[in-house]
RNA sequence: UCCCUUGUAGCUCAGUCGGUAGAGCGGGUGGCUGUUAACCACUAGGUCGGCAGUUCGAGUCUGUCCGGGGGAGCCA
């Protein structure tokens, strides 16, 4: 197989030097160290990354492969963005990225040698600037400089799109992150937030790789839902009535009421909070499954945490109690954890140096330690004695009442440090789906509470009794009729389950230290703000 | 939605007692043989968030609206 697509990158090479041929470049011999090389191109091309340019690009190399690369006296073709430029009377100093990796190559035109004159025109000397496209060739060499081990004497450089100094809007220094949102579609130019998308990359497929691994089925559930998926929350509705003259349920009364008939699906119909109950409906049939997607929320908040817009994963476990769910949660963050300290590692120790000092440590630890697993009554009892001891608290804690912020740090970062997992919250404060205990007062439900961060994970077990899901429905307000299919699930071969809900910006916030979300999604959506 | 805070040059900010505006960075020009937050010199750049008011006079005081940030609630 190795051989086969080893023959496959040659006859690309081949295929795409057809193009050059007759061109300057001339064969040089087989360099040191790695690198693919090719005869008939004179270009040496990548090799960890090589693979990824083999079907339109033969002949250049990514940057995070230059950077692993010996010194060697062929010539290499490297394209992407400047990020600065530092120049003396002969010498230009210029540093590209191509978002491969945090690190630029630093590229070097030496005007003062015939080579570094032919590099580029003089009149095109001033287009070198902060933010434009560029296309190198030259060769890798070893760097006289302390900050990189390599760097590449220019022999030609292509601007391929100016970006002029007084109107391009990233400076080579730094930028406040609330200046860069307002221009998202040029903050992905920036160190930080290629770091936070490249570590957004990795975890998005170790969520995958983890459910995969353990025999779970991705589930795509919908977007558009007629249900209101926990009882509560404000949903953006979906409709193609026309707003300016909504067709009313009794055209003769002066009612409000308006006649969903006519609406696209015959009903009012939202964006959906939850795939969880479309999720538990594949659980009773396919037992392992999860929901990757996006998620919707119209509720005012304007927080560092929350979003109108976001990215949620839901597991979902037949023949489960709220035992194997904390089991599964606690793995689960643990497989993340670990799979961005392993692979994404300078992203993290940039993170470490420039965002969040000693996360690496502290993430490192969380993965080593136990989750504590406390019972809300223990939360409670916790937070008393705190007070006792003289911790001020603005909300004085008492069994019934949720757990506010201030309690949630209290108990990760003062009284266990580290993660914390509550469990049998009162049933009054929680949603009717959950799986009622045995004293009657509580229910199986579960947060997973971080340092920093407060509530990452919500879950529980849910009631798989017919009898009690009615009766806890009709305690919520919530009418069965809508909810026919979620009751036939406890009516027709029903089964103990559990589940939970992650949040991913919040996860990538936890991993990152970032402090607000709406920097670690492409596109925040937040109230008042739709931009990009 | 509520509480606090903030809005001055392209960016980050200073601006005292009410007297018509300043720094650093960035930009431009020139200089410099290895820079890397480059350095040195010169230089351009402002309807002080909008509107209304008090005052001889408002960046500064008052009201109001809009935007940003932090916290709370809701939650993931």
């Amino acid at each position: 197989m190795k051989f086969l697509s080893s023959l496959f990158q040659e006859s690309l090479h081949f295929l795409s030097s057809l193009a050059t041929l007759g061109s300057k470049h001339l064969d040089h011999p087989q360099p040191p160290g790695p690198g693919k090389y090719s005869k008939l191109t004179g270009f040496r091309t990548g090799d960890t990354l090589g693979s990824m340019t083999q079907h339109f690009d033969t002949q250049r190399t990514m940057v995070r492969s230059l950077l692993q690369q010996s010194p060697g006296p062929s010539r290499v073709l490297a394209k992407g963005w400047i990020r600065t430029k530092r120049e003396s009377k002969d010498l230009i100093f210029f540093e590209v990225n191509d978002g491969s990796s945090m690190a630029n190559i630093q590229g070097v035109i030496d005007r003062s040698t015939a080579e570094g004159k032919s590099a580029i025109v003089d009149s095109d000397l001033h287009r070198l600037q902060n933010g434009a496209s560029v296309i190198l060739e030259g060769v890798l060499v070893a760097s006289p400089g302390q900050k990189q081990a390599v760097e590449l004497h220019i022999s030609k450089v292509q601007v391929v799109g100016d970006a002029p100094a007084d109107t391009y809007p990233m400076q080579k220094k730094r930028h406040s992150f609330e200046y860069l949102r307002e221009i998202a579609h040029l903050r992905p130019r920036t160190n930080t937030f290629g770091a936070i998308t490249r570590v957004r990359n990795l975890l998005a497929m170790a969520v995958h790789e983890f459910f995969q691994q353990e025999g779970y089925c991705w589930i795509h559930t919908p977007i558009i839902t007629a249900s209101d998926a926990e009882g509560a929350g404000e949903m953006f509705q979906v409709t193609t009535l026309p707003l300016d003259k909504i067709p009313k349920a009794n055209p003769q009364s002066s009612e409000q009421g308006i006649d969903y008939s006519r609406d696209f699906f015959g009903k009012p119909a939202f964006l959906t909070v939850s795939g969880q109950l479309n999720a538990e409906i594949f659980a009773t049939a396919l037992d392992r499954v999860y929901t990757f997607g996006p998620t919707f929320r119209a509720e005012n908040s304007n927080t560092s945490r929350h979003l109108a817009e976001f990215w949620m994963i839901e597991p979902e476990m037949a023949f489960c109690d709220i035992q194997g769910n904390m089991e599964i949660a606690e793995a689960f963050l643990k497989h993340l954890l670990r799979a961005v300290l392993s692979k994404g590692r300078e992203d993290m120790e940039f993170f470490d140096q420039r965002i969040q000092p000693g996360i690496i440590e502290q993430l490192t630890q969380v993965v080593e330690s136990k989750f504590h697993r406390i019972t809300y009554t223990q939360a409670i009892q916790d937070l008393e004695d705190g007070a006792k001891k003289g911790t001020q608290f603005d909300y004085l804690p008492s069994w019934g009442a949720d757990l506010q912020s201030e309690h949630e740090k209290f108990l990760t970062e003062i009284v266990y440090k580290g993660p914390v997992i509550v469990t049998d919250y009162p049933k009054e404060i929680k949603a009717f789906y959950m799986k009622l205990n045995d004293d009657g007062k509580t229910v199986r439900g579960m947060d997973v509470l971080v340092p920093r961060l407060g509530e990452i994970i919500g879950g529980s077990e849910r009631e798989e009794r017919l009898e009690v899901l009615q009766a806890r429905m009709a305690e919520s307000g919530l009418a069965e009729s809508v909810y026919w299919w979620y009751l036939d699930l406890r009516r027709f071969g029903t089964v103990p389950h559990a589940g939970f809900g992650l949040g991913f910006e919040r996860l990538i916030q936890y991993v990152t230290g970032m402090q607000n979300i709406r920097d670690v999604i492409p596109f925040p959506r937040t109230p008042k703000n739709a931009e990009f």
